[in-house]
DNA sequence: ATTATGTTTGAACAATTGCTTAATTGATCA
DNA sequence: TGATCAATTAAGCAATTGTTCAAACATAAT
């Protein structure tokens, strides 16, 4: 920790501290949806539902990976209102419920183009 | 694994399946990205640097946690190129280093507005 | 030089995460 | 009802992650 009359930034009273503190409210809980895109398997199964409706097993295909390893993946990305379900028979079709994800992977993409 | 010929969103011929497949190099390597701000903590040290440029102590002041777990994270971040830093005599001085940062957290704090 | 302060790095550890296999549920059709 | 197929859930395991403590490095001042 440092010493407080150094490297102070900050104003004596160190009100500013505090006022940042109470910014930091503004992004509380917004991690998580981020975790969600944190994971390369579940930015691909949103980036392909953000094309087209897909089923499980379909999305299984495409990824390469079992079954339950999506459907734990869909469980995760349902509970944060990140995707929507239909039921067809006996298969279960996903597509996306948010427009906002596409955004921040274009925002992404952006970023990662400028990285040349 | 389903039956191809029962679950078959895809055409017999499975040209749709490669396709998709394909489209995923869109998203190569971006959940790198959102990785980064899969941490609470890191949100914080990324919006709180997006107000303002602050020092790695009063960084730790404001989160409330320890030195060298800042610099753990900022050392993420410079890798990343979502920061960047200025020496100051003995502090070392972080600020945000990517636009793109502040608009996919925008959207995040959308999403989550609508979730009521 | 020596001391003091801010930052970084390394090692170790607890906690979390993502996967697989196996068992269960849900739905359709014979 | 019984069989079949898609999807979910549960349990267990390997790998990753975020943290702290201790040590090293960098800069400035005495």
């Amino acid at each position: 920790m440092c010493a407080n009359d150094v490297c102070d930034v900050f104003t004596p009273s160190g009100d500013k501290a505090a006022r940042l503190k109470d910014r930091l409210l503004e992004v509380a809980g917004l991690s998580e949806i981020f975790k969600a895109l944190g994971d390369e398997t579940r930015t691909k199964i949103l980036y392909l539902l953000s094309l087209e409706e897909l089923c499980v097993c379909n999305l299984a295909q495409i990824l390469d990976i079992s079954v339950p390893a999506v459907s734990h993946h869909l469980r995760l990305l349902r509970a944060l209102r990140l995707v929507k379900y239909r039921r067809e028979g006996k298969t279960v079709c996903y597509s996306l419920d948010d427009e906002h994800i596409v955004n921040m992977i274009r925002q992404a993409q952006e970023h990662f183009a400028e990285d040349r």
